[in-house]
DNA sequence: TTAGTAATCGCAAACGATTGCAATAACTTT
DNA sequence: AAAGTTATTGCAATCGTTTGCGATTACTAA
């Protein structure tokens, strides 16, 4: 539990007000008890969870609690199969992610394989990539195996 | 006019129909004149030049033809700033794309740098990524010297 | 402790995008 | 050229997400 201290003490430092809605939203993302097990959960998976705690609980509040939780850097936004998910940004073993378009499963990728992609973007175009909360889709090696076949290009 | 040629071709032999509504959309692309100026429309765009060549036109009928487009490969989907935006694909000159999180424009890049990356992920994790059309967001060096601010990442 | 204030909330409406379904129309076969 | 088959369409409902707004509530300062 000692996450969501430095959590709490970031929103308090901002100016930002501690209501028992956003409290909820972050228990519930540090316990990251998704379905996936990566971590990472679902928009109505939190909502569904936060209702439990808090019968009022509105699906609007889900949103603007964790845009604001992802604009803090308290947590990390990854689109898997056109839905949002979300998980704490963990600073320490700080990773993207691959998403397969056949499966819809997450893995994990160290930064270090984006570090030079990102400098070269830099040097070359004076662009700053957003790298922090990046997701590659394609086909993992599971499903190609398996010929499953994706939504996507049936070129 | 040859390149919809091509791509009216490639939707015979896969045995789609040549309907009024799919050659609209198109030539529409094909023209490519979306305010952008950078050749990729939004889909509002594309479905006001449609309706007024076709006023019964609908829109889930432009989104339809879009993503049938987009699995023949004839055309190329590039999210920006939330929207769904698309072009011709560009066999020869084939870019991908850098869009800017504080003024959304998309600037053009070279495959070339993202070669080695995606080498990577096909050899440590035998994931095959989709980058044939691939956008990354961030800040482009226009902005950042303006000092734009970005809606995002406020920390 | 209470009163004042502004951020935040719940609700409902709206957004861009997708989908189910009956009617239509492009293609095939005769 | 006409009839049959089935992909495609237009419409409307719905999805996930965002936003406007009046009511509420966390915080501040007296």
């Amino acid at each position: 539990m000692i996450k969501h201290e430095k959590a709490i003490e970031t929103l308090r430092l901002k100016g930002h007000r501690l209501t028992p809605q956003r409290l909820i939203v972050l228990s519930i993302i540090a316990s990251g008890e998704g379905t996936s097990g990566d971590g990472h959960m679902g928009v109505d998976e939190v909502f569904q969870a936060a209702k439990k705690a808090y019968p009022y609980m509105d699906i609007a509040t889900v949103y603007r609690t964790l845009h604001l939780f992802k604009g803090l850097g308290v947590v990390t936004e990854v689109a898997i199969g056109d839905r949002l998910h979300f998980e704490l940004t963990d600073r320490d073993g700080h990773h993207h992610h691959m998403v397969c378009r056949a499966c819809n499963g997450a893995f994990n990728l160290s930064p270090h394989y984006l570090a030079e992609f990102r400098d070269t973007l830099n040097k070359e175009f004076g662009f700053e990539p957003d790298l922090e909360h990046f997701a590659v889709s394609g086909v993992c090696a599971k499903c190609q195996e398996a010929g499953v076949k994706p939504k996507g290009n049936q070129e």
